[in-house]
DNA sequence: GCGTAACCGTTACCATCGGTTACAGGTTGT
DNA sequence: ACAACCTGTAACCGATGGTAACGGTTACGC
């Protein structure tokens, strides 16, 4: 109905080059209707599974979809931002475990029980996520989402790999060893999400020592042994965070 | 053309109850074409990617999509044919490695290397079946293939369980971890089919480490310690077999 | 030999859903 | 008043999974 926003707070517009007054505070209010969008997106997911279409989400915002393609160019678009809004929750919770500087396995737990915390709390974007080929069988094939799954395991390439070199040990392995760990919990994750065989505590736990044993064990044959509940001194946190931050520019600033 | 099919060889044909003996030429008939059609699908993956549609599969085949859709209910029956088939071949390679009676070690790497040796020879085939949504966004989504999956997972929690049990452990953990070990090769195959980054024997040795790196960091802390390049005396061969028995069933007996 | 049961195969069509076109306003700063 | 930017709809296009209806051919059973 009403074609202008609800006035936004504009503490100070400065007249750009060609300055419309207008501009800005449109700008504004798309970005805010983008994530309304997402929102209702979200609805359909819950409502339709994940192969909800776009109808369904247009409809879920009280529109149809010729107004929703005016915000999102593609379906993958539209995946897109959700792979993002998943992406974004899921660091948030994810850095802090991260960066609590505990002892090896504790730490472990921390960010596992953070990872299963989230896909509990939010199990349908979680498998519409994980979900490699999804976005359409006909378009393009944009395969955008996978990125971020992709940052993920480069996160952790870049921690194993200088947890490697700092123990002297063939970082070669760190990227295949990665992917391989974000493998392992994602599977068990699913797994997890289509069984509910056991309570979250449990799957933390045996995810936990798995991972645990794995570090250990190849640590173990390369002659060093590390104590699992005495913190290290290397501390990568840094890196983490330029990570961190890298997502954020992603998550907030899609300029479509 | 011709509609009966090349006279087959028949030894012995009992006149079942309401037996007409044209029946059961039928029945080996359409199995054999319905092969046909798989390996029509499988040159329409090699051409066009994963997304092929019913209609390439049918032109690839020389024919036209009713007829394609007289031996294959969906595309999901399509798909799960195809699964079936890969299960099988992946399978074929994997029993003997299985079976061989190495030291852990050796043993490991050579699993590792039958499944890294077969996703090589068919990514196309490999890719198709990791994806778990496949088979058309609008239908009723069987993800019948994922039970292919499934079963590999199933029949290392069988191995896993056992051995686990020998030594005295927490045998509950056997299916999370499986699952665990299943997501990390095969995410660690995703990764290396797209990038290709190094050679099959590093990506195997560093794949094996890892896996080894598990077990034996897990056995330790449970106080076990076993020597990797000296065979262990138990051996569950018997039951491989058993899923082996079953995976053959299921791939040749396709009652559609 | 004729009917029947099974297959062969085609053309033409339907339904769904991603995505677009065309049209018709609203609000607000210059 | 006008331009610039949004609001929104109904109707349509095109690709693709899947179906209907039709007509032929082979070979068994009576």
């Amino acid at each position: 109905m009403t074609a202008m926003p609800d006035r936004v707070k504009r503490s100070s517009k400065q007249p750009a080059s060609t300055g419309d007054a207008r501009r800005d505070r449109w700008k504004q209010h798309r970005i805010a209707r983008r994530a309304e969008f997402v929102e209702a997106a979200l609805r359909a997911l819950d409502k339709h599974g994940t192969d909800f279409g776009m109808e369904h989400v247009a409809a879920e915002a009280g529109v149809t979809k010729p107004v929703l393609y005016r915000h999102f160019t593609d379906k993958a678009d539209l995946h897109l931002a959700l792979g993002r809004y998943g992406t974004k929750i899921l660091f948030n919770r994810l850095m802090p475990a991260l960066n609590d500087e505990l002892a090896p396995v504790p730490r472990i737990r921390s960010v596992i029980n953070a990872f299963f915390s989230t896909i509990d709390e939010y199990p349908n974007l979680y498998r519409l996520l994980v979900h490699p080929s999804h976005s359409g069988d006909r378009l393009p094939d944009s395969d955008i989402v996978h990125e971020d799954k992709e940052m993920i395991a480069t996160s952790v390439t870049a921690v194993l790999g200088d947890y490697m070199r700092a123990f002297g040990l063939d970082s070669g392995a760190a990227e295949p060893w990665a992917h391989g760990v974000v493998g392992l919990v994602q599977n068990i994750g699913t797994w997890w999400l289509d069984r509910r065989s056991m309570g979250r505590d449990s799957i933390v736990e045996y995810t936990t020592e798995i991972i645990w044993g794995a570090i250990d064990g190849i640590l173990r044959q390369k002659g060093v042994v590390v104590d699992p509940n005495k913190p290290l001194e290397i501390n990568k946190v840094v890196q983490m965070r330029n990570v961190w931050s890298e997502a954020e520019r992603k998550a907030t600033g899609d300029g479509a």
